[in-house]
DNA sequence: AGCACGCCGACT
DNA sequence: GTCGGCGTGCTC
């Protein structure tokens, strides 16, 4: 498949480089073999040098400078064209350079070689040839081979002239000692294949009939919506999806939302089909990530199970992408490349031509439409996985009224406090949700009505109590919470006002002082043991925010209170309807996994709202229908495309200047609509001024073209902070 | 991302 | 008169 060399013999290739840039760079190609599209190779750049992708093979026009050689390539398997094509097409979407998602797919680039210790295996390690014994050649030879296998395609020629081996020796070792190995040990091919062990089963009625379902779509790309409530036992439906992928000799990837469900999940994967997954995640050391990245491009990792990053990496032969809780908002990543998961595995699976499978139990509005369109398959399971259990019901009690509230601060009604108790005396569980952090969202001077803000972002500080510490949620903004108001010096004047988990933990203690209660919030630690308690009947009452929602099974767990329905529907995010209906979902799907029935109780002031409702009546079909329409009416995705624009500057003055000059600038075209400049809603953050522009289009123009061409002609200038997000999901 | 070039403030 | 701060432009 190598391209042979043009007529005059000259070869030259266009590389593109891990960092934020899309340019590529011409190179001329020294070696033997001929370049073929994904090499990996060193090339000189600036006085450096650095790692790089072959991305097309160049040489039709020969630019007017001289060319620089390019250097070692990888000596191994390019990874796949297919990569290259996906990146290409993810970084024309998402208006990124392709450099920032190149540098995903090369993970390993973290050390870069001209960093790593190329000179640090010390310049004296090596001796000169001539003065060598076997045994100093063996010991140089150790050395080589640790080297080469901390930085396995480093640069080979500085390396050997660095080290004062000869050409010779030094070819010699490397093809003895190194290649031999490596090739054995990447050798696609020759990697023995593991014997799934699928006890069939295990396997429910419902579970069989969804999988075989799911295995007439399994050839070509496809993509299938897997739904099912709350343990109706999905993942085993799509294991079997992976079985037979495995069957064909194709790799499997698994993307998770957090990495805290893995743990869970690889446990569950080993044992129907009893060897181990590979990992993937944002917080695996060096070694490990540098271990799953070669292990996927050569190969031998059969399946990876990772966070949204796993999307970049480099498989040879990808079979399947299996996107479990499809309508998680971190498959969203916010920062440097901003790109979604879940879409970018529907585009990969479509450049593989290879089937995608969208898991949840309360899929996204996205996808839904996309079911209704006829473009992607619906699998359903309607029922639970141990028949006993049904879904728990959802009741909808008002909160403690306002009197009662400012008596005794009661958050928790007197209602939902009798059926913890009803369920305690049974010797279950109770589960009380609250999303947010701290004690309470703000603190005021009741004298003169003096809020503490965030220096930085203007926003509430949370008063966390436990530290007596005012903390800001968007930075970290820490200050002591003072005795008197800095305002008006008034003394005992500040008050918390509104619930955080803290408060509510507070407040159960009180109500029911004999309870075993423990807390589980973004500030505390070892939740795993505080988890794990409960699910062994240690705890009475676990208290906590979003992080108890996920994954988690709790036997003996049969009340479920929500302690605010309402808080996040507040806000400006157009999802807000959709996202509390798919966490209360979630929180609620807690209760009543086994044998005891659950109940859940929403206290919320808007009980005849559509999210409610729906909720309470088990008639997800009414939300999606009336939620679709007012999209629709309102021009919103999924009917429309969104793009958010913030400039975000240090100099407010500088900043509106350039923002006014953008907005003189808007092309006309009678598709878009752009909103704005506003100040955008965390009009203040990190110390920096922020504007937003919100623009509108309907979802067949290509409304990156439109941006890039606006945009082009305003280069910020370096203290200009520009965010291009194409379907945004924050609306911050 | 780095690295050097270049243009203004506090010093031997 | 220089040393050095970082703004800014370039890397095949």
């Amino acid at each position: 498949m190598r391209v042979s060399p043009g007529s005059d013999g000259l070869r030259i290739v266009d590389v593109l480089l891990p960092l934020a840039l899309d340019k590529l760079y011409s190179y001329h190609w020294p070696h033997k073999t001929n370049p073929v599209v994904g090499d990996i190779v060193c090339v000189p750049w600036g006085k450096r040098m650095v790692q790089g992708v072959v991305w097309r093979i160049g040489g039709d026009t020969l630019p007017s400078f001289s060319l620089k050689h390019a250097g070692d390539v990888h000596p191994l398997s390019p990874f796949s064209e297919l990569l290259v094509l996906f990146i290409d097409w993810l970084s024309r979407y998402t208006l990124t350079p392709r450099g920032v998602f190149l540098k995903m797919a090369l993970p390993s680039l973290q050390h870069p070689p001209h960093r790593i210790p190329l000179y640090g295996l010390g310049k004296n390690t090596f001796i000169p040839p001539e003065k060598s014994t076997k045994k100093k050649v063996f010991a140089c030879e150790k050395r080589l081979v640790g080297y080469l296998q901390k930085n396995p395609w480093g640069p080979r020629e500085e390396l050997q002239k660095t080290c004062k081996v000869s050409k010779k020796s030094f070819e010699m070792l490397l093809e003895k000692k190194v290649v031999q190995e490596e090739k054995e040990r990447w050798n696609f091919e020759k990697i023995p294949q593991p014997i799934p062990r699928i006890p069939h089963l295990l396997l429910s009625e419902a579970q069989k009939k969804g999988s075989s379902l799911l295995s007439r779509n399994l050839h070509g790309f496809s993509v299938t919506l897997l739904e099912g409530v709350t343990g109706s036992g999905k993942t085993e439906v799509y294991f079997q999806a992976i079985f037979q992928i495995l069957q064909k000799n194709s790799q499997a990837m698994v993307l998770l939302p957090e990495i805290s469900l893995t743990k869970e999940w690889v446990q569950r994967f080993e044992k129907v089909f009893g060897f181990l997954p590979y990992l993937w995640h944002g917080r695996l050391s060096h070694q490990q990530r540098s271990h799953t990245w070669h292990s996927v491009l050569s190969g031998h990792a059969r399946v990876v199970v990772g966070a949204r990053s796993a999307l970049f990496l480099p498989f040879p032969s990808l079979g399947l992408i299996v996107v479990d809780e499809e309508h998680d908002g971190s498959y969203k990543q916010e920062e440097r490349g901003i790109y979604h998961a879940r879409d970018g595995s529907v585009m990969r699976g479509k450049i593989h031509n290879i089937p995608v499978v969208l898991v949840s139990a309360t899929p996204s509005l996205e996808t839904v439409w996309n079911v209704q369109k006829k473009r992607y398959h619906h699998v359903v399971l309607k029922t639970r996985y141990h028949h006993k259990a049904s879904l728990a019901p959802i009741f909808l009690i008002s909160p403690p009224q306002a009197s009662q509230k400012s008596l005794g601060k009661q958050w928790v009604s007197s209602f939902l406090y009798n059926k913890l108790r009803e369920a305690l005396q049974k010797k279950e569980q109770g589960l009380l949700y609250i999303n947010r952090r701290g004690y309470a969202p703000l603190v005021l001077c009741k004298a003169c009505g003096h809020r503490f803000l965030c220096p930085h972002c203007q926003v509430w500080l949370v008063w966390h109590r436990s530290i007596q510490r005012l903390r800001c949620h968007h930075c970290t903004y820490d200050m002591v919470l003072p005795s008197l108001c800095p305002e008006c010096q008034a003394p005992n004047a500040l008050h918390g006002c509104g619930p955080g988990v803290e408060r509510i933990v507070e407040e159960v203690k009180h109500h029911l002082p004999h309870a075993r209660i423990a807390m589980v919030s973004g500030d505390t630690t070892h939740h795993h043991q505080i988890l794990s308690q409960m699910k062994e009947r240690a705890l009475d009452i676990l208290i906590g925010t979003q992080l108890v929602t996920k994954g988690h099974h709790f036997p003996y767990l049969t009340c479920v209170g929500i302690v605010d329905g309402d808080e996040s529907l507040h806000g400006s995010d157009l999802r807000a309807c959709e996202k509390t209906y798919q966490l209360l979902s979630q929180v609620a799907g807690r209760a009543g996994r086994q044998h005891h029935p659950g109940f859940v109780y929403l206290q919320t002031h808007h009980p005849l709202h559509p999210v409610f409702q729906a909720l309470s009546r088990g008639k997800t079909d009414d939300f999606v229908c009336s939620e679709l329409q007012s999209r629709s009416q309102h021009n919103l995705p999924p009917f429309y495309r969104l793009v958010s624009l913030v400039i975000s500057s240090a100099h407010p003055e500088k900043g509106q200047g350039y923002v006014d000059a953008l907005a003189k600038h808007i092309p006309f075209c009678g598709h878009v609509e752009v909103l704005g400049p506003s100040p955008a809603p965390l009009w203040r953050f990190q110390g920096r001024a922020r504007w937003r522009f919100l623009i509108k289009a309907p979802r067949d123009f290509f409304i990156q073209g439109w941006l890039k061409e606006w945009l082009l002609q305003f280069p910020p200038p370096f203290f200009i902070d520009q965010r291009v997000d194409v379907d945004p999901y924050t609306f911050l």
